[in-house]
DNA sequence: TTCCAGGTGCATA
DNA sequence: TATGCACATGGA
C-alpha cells in the first residue's frame, strides 16, 4: 500500500516535471520567458494577417534584440523583444497573454501532421513560428469586416483611428471601443476613420451585436453560429470564416479570400478554379478539424513568396 | 492611369 | 441558384 503510493506521488512529480519541460515558457512578474522559438517567432505571428493592432519598435532593435513589436488587445498591451534563442513578453497582463499567444498548445505536434503536404511542408518550413492567437471576439468581428476588399495597412490605420477617436485612454495606447461605446459611432464618423463602403455595415452589425448580445453567440453549434454571423451585414462567408477562426478558435475552417484562391490554383489543382465555394470544400475536406493552421501557414508563406510587406 | 486589396450586397436572369 | 456589378480608398 505505501509503496503504491510512493510510486504514485513519483508518478506525479514526474508528470509535473515532464510538463514543465515541455512548456515552451516560463512566467515572472510582468513577463512571459518564451524558452523555446522552435514554435514561436513574433514576426510572423503578428505579420501573417490575423491581427492588426500592433507596431513595430525598430528603436528597441538593437544589441541582441532582432524583433521588437508592441500588440495591443482589447485594453492590455505587451512588448515582445526577441532574440536568437529566446523571446520576453513585457507585460501587466500575464495571464491574459499567456492564451493570447496559445503559449499552452503544442505547435510541434501540429505542425507534424502537416509533413506528407509537399507545400504545406515548405509553408510550415518557413513560417515555424506562426501560432494562431486567442483574440479578443468583438475586435476580430469589426477588424474582418473592414478586411473585404481592403488591405493591411489601411484595415490597421482604420482600426487605430477608431481606437483612438473612440476607445478608452490608457495612458500611452488606446483600448478598443466597448460594445457601447461602438454603438455611439454613426456611419460618417466610421468613414472618417477610413474604412469606405463598409462603414454602414459597421453601424448594422454592431446594432445586431447589441440586440443578439455578443455572450449568446458562444453558445451556439458550429453551423448556427456561422448562419447567424452571414446574417450580419458586411459578414460573408468568408469574413464569419476568420471570426469562426480567430475569435473562436475553430480550426475546421478554412478562409478562401484572393491569396487562398492563387494558392489553390498554383499548389492544389490542374484546372483553374475561382469558384470559391469549390475551393473552401476542397482545403476543408484536405485539413479537416487543422483547416485553420493549414490555412495561416499558407496565406504567410505565399504573400511573403511574393515579396508583400505589410 | 489602372489595378488590387484577407469580399459583400443586391439586382437580375 | 448563379452571375455580374458597385462599393471607398490608397499604394504599387
Amino acid at each position: 500500500m505505501q509503496i503504491d503510493l510512493i510510486k504514485q506521488n513519483w508518478q506525479n512529480l514526474f508528470n509535473i516535471y515532464n510538463n514543465s519541460m515541455r512548456k515552451i515558457y516560463i512566467t515572472k512578474p510582468d513577463e512571459i520567458l518564451i524558452k523555446d522559438l522552435s514554435c514561436f517567432c513574433i514576426k510572423q505571428i503578428l505579420e501573417c494577417g490575423q491581427v492588426f493592432r500592433f507596431t513595430r519598435l525598430p528603436e528597441l532593435e538593437k544589441n541582441e534584440v532582432v524583433f521588437a513589436y508592441r500588440i495591443i488587445s482589447k485594453d492590455k498591451t505587451a512588448i515582445i523583444l526577441e532574440s536568437d534563442n529566446q523571446a520576453k513578453i513585457l507585460t501587466k497582463d500575464v495571464n491574459y497573454f499567456i492564451n493570447y499567444f496559445d503559449l499552452d498548445a503544442d505547435y510541434e505536434s501540429i505542425k507534424e501532421n502537416f509533413v506528407e503536404d509537399e507545400i504545406l511542408k515548405c509553408a510550415v518550413n518557413y513560417g515555424y513560428g506562426i501560432r494562431i492567437l486567442n483574440q479578443d471576439l468583438l475586435e476580430v468581428i469589426i477588424s474582418f469586416i473592414i478586411s473585404a476588399n481592403n488591405n493591411i495597412k489601411r484595415i490597421q490605420k482604420s482600426l487605430n483611428l477608431i481606437c483612438e477617436r473612440f476607445g478608452k485612454n490608457m495612458g500611452d495606447y488606446y483600448a478598443f471601443p466597448s460594445l457601447k461605446e461602438l454603438s455611439k459611432i454613426n456611419e460618417q464618423q466610421f468613414r472618417e476613420c477610413g474604412v469606405g463602403f463598409r462603414a454602414k455595415y459597421l453601424v448594422s452589425t454592431i446594432n445586431d451585436l447589441i440586440e443578439c448580445k455578443l455572450e449568446n453567440l458562444t453558445k451556439l453549434n458550429n453551423d448556427e453560429l456561422k448562419s447567424k454571423l452571414i446574417s450580419f451585414k458586411g459578414i460573408g462567408p468568408k469574413v464569419a470564416d476568420c471570426i469562426l477562426l480567430f475569435g473562436f478558435h475553430d480550426m475546421s475552417v478554412f478562409p478562401v479570400d484572393t491569396w487562398v484562391i492563387k494558392i489553390f490554383n498554383a499548389y492544389y489543382t490542374v484546372k483553374q478554379e475561382r469558384n470559391v465555394k469549390v475551393i473552401n470544400k476542397f482545403l476543408v475536406s484536405k485539413f479537416k478539424n487543422l483547416a485553420g493552421y493549414a490555412q495561416q501557414y499558407l496565406f504567410y508563406y505565399k504573400r511573403e513568396l511574393e515579396g508583400v510587406k505589410i
